[in-house]
DNA sequence: TAGGCTCATGAAATCGATTTCAAAGGAGGC
DNA sequence: GCCTCCTTTGAAATCGATTTCATGAGCCTA
């Protein structure tokens, strides 16, 4: 006795659909998606049988054959993050308009797991990869294979492939600058591991400007590292640095995490903005409304994402170009519209 | 002049490895997850010949042979949506420990982008899907063909899979009874969509309370139903119930992002919580601190999500028992771990 | 040493769709 | 009416891994 298993599907295959049809197996083949033509009521009848058997064309049986491929690896550090997850929601509209499928990859940042990912997309064998690098991240298996990839959010090792970035280090700058037309003059970051492309060239592009300012490199104790996922280290860091004898009176948050642990700890304070200065670099916090001084940068989550795919497909298509490297401007207003975090 | 594509990939096949290694393919084969045993040295030699050649077998051709495969479908309504994106969050960690990949899938709540789902997951073969059931959502396709399906979130028509979802009337329930309990007595209830199961059960366990409580049934102008993804709606929502001639003293927004829209309008008119009451229902709304006289229920999310895996793994592995239904409990206390959406 | 057994091994068929190649059919020109 | 040319069609090979079946090697026992 069967219960959630109606019928066990012996598959239908074009054979079937060919007898039913009385056509050739080739003809039936055509009838689906071939380049030669066949005549109208041959294709009708195919079409008929084709309902009537309830018959589906088996994608690995093709995909050996063609060896192609309609499946695009999609690797982040982790879904279950605003950033990649919109990135994510991104690719997928694309490569769902385009015909293709996305298979999901979370690397959680972990090399040997990341690898696990890369030869499991070399077996497949996927039509493209799109991946958020790592520090230690190996492509070689894919690029000898031929098979195409797109970096998002931060570069590959060499420069090897195509990446979709964003302005990190200009944006950070520009943000800084604002803090100080501001009317503050005492700033403090707090960015994410130095292992991570991005809070570096937040810190780099932080540290710039408050050195043309000031005329001297950043004071060490004003510049902490902190986990880019969790609010709360934001919430510690931010609480060590007003703890310090000469606190800042702004502070620089390398991502929206960390600002708005940022602010949990100035509220604990009662010093939330513009008591002190800060800013919340990629998206607002979470919070109900953002207090006035807080100066937002938006990231363009949504191209971004929709972008990398663009690129993939072109690369897919068989576009033999040298890598490129496209840079997308950060926003300093509510872009009010998809590339909201929220 | 080739850029990205190092080597256009002249795929390395089992009769490369056995050529190299002195042996059969079938023993290369063998050496590869076979279960007849390989004698020692002549695995040895194969591996030696495969690491050399760069061999990493085509999933393709084995699945075309076995048919079988080792992809999860997971079909949900936005995976840019917290529930969503940590339920798959949850999924992908199972599925990968058990070997399998996940195929991601946005439906929009969208009947024809399901169907198509549903049919590229017929033709691929998946070896099991994991689907969030909208309105309509006909499994006929899957069911008859013999594909495992588990259904998160909400039921499937007819219960004719096994599903897993939460106990949304009893703990919606139980909320509103919180509200009566803090000395509340007008409430009204902002959910979602009249097509979505859950937002009907919240509502049905709310009405069952309010009836209880009053003896009559609860005042149809009180009772508002608005998209359940956007903050904004909520809002409006609650604007539009705080202008009545006799407004409620405590509103239940059926999930938290009705919630969060609801305390923006509050904010707005100078009346957060504890002046009016909140029930925000499925995690906290996205504030800094939540006000006191909020009471907040936390969805088992990554429960929901890791036991949808575990039954759809069963399902594969051939367990022919009657469709089950798994309804895990919400809590109302934060869990402070795992399940949080943040 | 011979007989009987187990067990590793290879040859070949197989999964289902695509595609090459050759043949059949049809249209058009003279 | 016949020949040429172009188009549609089918037979059969193919993609790469798995698996059945039969063979041969090795081992133990009598």
């Amino acid at each position: 006795m069967h219960f959630l298993t109606y019928g066990k599907g012996q598959m239908v295959t074009i054979y079937d659909v060919a007898k039913r049809a009385g056509v050739s197996p080739a003809t039936v083949s055509r009838v689906f998606g071939g380049q030669t033509p066949v005549t109208a009521n041959r294709a009708a009848a195919v079409q008929a049988a084709a309902a009537e058997l309830g018959f589906v064309p088996n994608r690995n049986a093709r995909r050996l054959r063609t060896s192609s491929s309609e499946i695009i690896a999609m690797m982040v550090p982790d879904i279950a993050n605003p950033f990649y997850m919109l990135l994510t929601r991104a690719v997928e509209d694309v490569a769902r308009a385009a015909g293709y499928s996305v298979m999901l990859c979370n690397t959680d940042e972990d090399p040997a797991r990341e690898q696990e990912y890369l030869r499991v997309a070399a077996s497949e064998p996927v039509a493209g990869i799109i991946i958020t690098p790592g520090a230690g991240t190996d492509l070689g298996w894919a690029l000898t294979r031929g098979v195409p990839v797109v970096c998002v959010d931060r570069h590959p090792p060499r420069r090897v492939t195509d990446a979709v970035v964003v302005d990190n280090t200009e944006s950070a700058a520009a943000a800084t600058r604002r803090l100080y037309e501001a009317g503050y003059h005492q700033l403090a970051c707090i960015t994410g591991p130095d292992t991570i492309e991005t809070s570096n060239a937040r810190l780099g592009g932080f540290a710039t400007v408050v050195r043309s300012v000031t005329g001297a490199e950043p004071d060490p104790a004003l510049i902490l590292r902190a986990r880019y996922v969790l609010d709360a280290d934001g919430e510690r860091a931010a609480a060590q640095l007003m703890a310090l004898p000469d606190p800042p009176d702004a502070i620089f948050a390398a991502n929206n995490r960390l600002a708005t642990g940022t602010l949990r700890a100035l509220h604990r304070l009662g010093l939330l903005p513009p008591a002190v200065g800060l800013v919340s670099f990629g998206g607002p916090p979470s919070v109900l409304f953002t207090p006035p001084g807080v100066v937002v940068t938006y990231l363009p989550t949504r191209d971004i994402g929709t972008t990398a795919a663009h690129m993939l497909l072109e690369r897919i298509a068989g576009l033999d170009i040298p890598p490129r490297s496209v840079t997308l401007p950060v926003a300093m207003e509510d872009p009010a519209g998809d590339n909201q975090q929220w």
